[in-house]
RNA sequence: AGCGGGGUAGGCCAGCCAGGUAGGCCGCGGGGCUCAUAACCCCGAGGUCCCCGGUUCAAAUCCGGGCCCCGCUACCA
């Protein structure tokens, strides 16, 4: 039994996740954390809404009401949403938690005496109408280069040149259009050049990193860290506690990737064991694992450690980060501006949520960006969910049901061909545990479908309901062994498809909990079945053509509302 | 531009790191079974493995060059 903390990227509250948030993070550490459970490890799995920054203080502004009662909206409803989702997060918090922000500031004055904080002044553009910093990208102006009259401050959108605020022509705010000036600030930064050959050696020596993430952070040391600010101008955010910051806040992104530690800190504090976060986060032997997409590689595998090693305190160094790369939708980025792709409240609305969980897991995409296509998805569905693996399980029970007399056979002499199949239902279990060891949760899926396929023709080749009517006590061997392998499918599955895997329990007069060591153990014979019925249904062509009604009328409902809270479709 | 990923049957992909009869799923054609959710099983057709060159007895796999697609580039969270 090992120490796990999992964490997930947390969530930036500004809008509710879509489905390739979903699969990047929160959902795959769920199935993580699962598998790890069930192989009783011990696992404090966190994470919580990212609240504080500018985007979501200049949304409050332009909405008219308080930064803080926005984000707090936003992440009830996203908790409320995880939920429903079947996240068993032991807490899902936020950053704007008391222990949060007492952490980070504890953390960052230490790291401030380490002598890895210096100040420097800059200037940087302010609104004097909003009377805010402007971060880059709410600058607009005229494109130096193409001339496009709306390019942002750091990247112009139609020629696609990176930018500087300082080169735009006619340079106006992006929220109130007004004309930005130039004023000084200073800001305190993270000198990550001191930091830079530790951080090179943890990256280098970790033998757990996703090529994705080691590539990407190779090629980031590659070019030579620099320093970075770790302060901001904005308001809304976490006061630095540097000497002289007064007015400041830190950087979320700085921040908010401490929230691993304070959330486990949070997490026995709640359950009144406030020193126990120590034997987790202070102890090297303790593994951390973070579930990510591409895009977050750099805070986690190069930031957050550096944070640690700055901070000097003796914080466990993550083991792994587990990194996706992108889900797109019908062939184009999910973008919430253009509407573009699923979001995790509307699909529940579409199709019950071990659906989803099942379809986004097949659809990893652990190698490359995979398109989420709902032809592919129903198909997937209908095929793959419902034919191969929904309709074995209820086959063999059904036929125990109704043929064997309702509980599991006793088995006789097992003939060559029935050993041969238990031997490759136990190696393909046994491939599923590599699988999730190594974090391919993708291939551990596909193992558990395995065996269901594997099953079928196992059935085909035996057929039972010629044995039954000759050779009974043959039929009940190779009832016997089938319903073994609904088992070990049924573990395999089980951290993908929790609530399902629990009724199919039940159906198989199982009482107890849902362990990894029942996939290798011999069912007990006499057990008695209970009702049973098909888990999954197909979809099918009026039923689509319904949910894409349905879609489009949630959509003209919930984008004519003004709040983003009142948007969501609960 | 730099960095990273990719180009394999009608579709989606595995194989490439550790060269040696080209695999899987879906779709298509044929057959079987009838326990099961018109499900399941078997057989078959179908491929210039992006292009050019090199190394090798042998290259989808290694090396060089080229073409095309996609993502990232960190005050975007």
């Amino acid at each position: 039994m090992a120490k796990y903390v999992i964490g997930s990227a947390w969530p930036y509250v500004q809008s509710v996740p879509h489905l390739g948030n979903m699969i990047g993070s929160v959902l795959s550490a769920d199935v993580y954390a699962r598998y790890l459970r069930s192989k009783g490890h011990d696992v404090v799995f966190v994470s919580g809404s990212d609240m504080h920054g500018t985007p979501i203080e200049v949304e409050a502004l332009a909405l008219g009401v308080d930064p803080a009662d926005y984000a707090r909206r936003m992440h009830e409803i996203v908790s409320e949403l995880f939920k429903r989702w079947n996240i068993s997060f032991d807490l899902y918090t936020n950053t704007h938690s008391d222990t949060h922000i007492k952490f980070t500031q504890e953390f960052f004055m230490k790291i401030y005496e380490n002598k890895y904080i210096f100040t420097r002044e800059d200037e940087m553009p302010y609104c004097p109408r909003d009377k805010i910093f402007l971060p880059d990208r709410f600058i607009i102006g005229v494109c130096p280069y193409c001339g496009y009259e709306r390019a942002r401050g750091d990247q112009c959108e139609r020629c696609g040149r990176l930018l500087e605020p300082r080169l735009l022509k006619s340079p106006r705010c992006a929220i109130c259009g007004a004309t930005p000036e130039w004023r000084k600030t200073t800001h305190w930064y993270l000198d990550l050049r001191k930091l830079e050959e530790p951080v090179r050696k943890y990256v280098e020596s970790n033998k757990y990193l996703p090529q994705n993430a080691r590539e990407m952070s190779l090629g980031i040391l590659r070019e030579g860290l620099r320093p970075r600010a770790v302060t901001r101008d904005n308001k809304w955010g976490i006061p630095a506690p540097f000497p002289g910051a007064e007015g400041k806040t830190i950087y979320v992104w700085f921040e908010a990737v401490l929230g691993y530690i304070s959330a486990v800190k949070e997490y026995y504090e709640r359950r009144g064991q406030p020193e126990k976060w120590k034997e987790y986060w202070l102890d090297p032997e303790t593994k951390v694992v973070f579930f990510v997409g591409k895009d977050n590689i750099p805070f986690h595998v190069i930031i957050l450690p550096a944070l640690i090693l700055a901070n000097g305190g003796g914080y466990t160094m993550p083991t792994t980060t587990a990194s996706t790369e992108y889900l797109n939708y019908e062939g184009d980025k999910f973008s919430k501006s253009r509407r573009w792709g699923i979001w995790i409240d509307e699909a529940l609305r579409l199709l019950p949520v071990d659906y989803w969980r099942f379809l986004l897991v097949y659809m990893r995409p652990e190698n490359r960006d995979v398109d989420f296509t709902w032809a592919a998805a129903l198909d997937v569905i209908n095929k793959v969910l419902n034919d191969d693996v929904g309709n074995f399980f209820h086959r063999v029970l059904s036929f125990i049901k109704s043929r064997a007399g309702g509980a599991v056979p006793r088995p006789g002499p097992q003939a060559s061909e029935d050993e041969a199949f238990i031997k490759r239902v136990l190696s393909l279990v046994e491939s599923a545990e590599a699988h999730y060891e190594a974090v391919e949760l993708r291939e551990a899926l596909m193992d558990g479908v395995e065996i269901t396929r594997e099953g079928n023709r196992y059935l085909n080749a035996r057929a039972p309901w010629q044995l039954v009517k000759e050779r009974p006590e043959e039929a009940g061997t190779v009832l016997y062994n089938a319903y073994w392998a609904v088992k070990a499918a049924a573990v395999v599955l089980y951290p993908v498809m929790p609530s399902s895997i629990e009724e199919l329990w039940r159906m198989m007069g199982l009482g107890g909990p849902i362990t990894w060591q029942e996939a290798r153990r011999a069912p007990e014979p006499g057990a008695q079945l209970g009702d049973v019925r098909p888990l999954f249904k197909k979809v099918s062509q009026e039923e689509y053509k319904a949910m894409m009604q349905e879609l489009e009328k949630m959509r003209n409902e919930r984008w004519s509302k003004k709040y983003p809270w009142e948007q969501v479709v609960l």
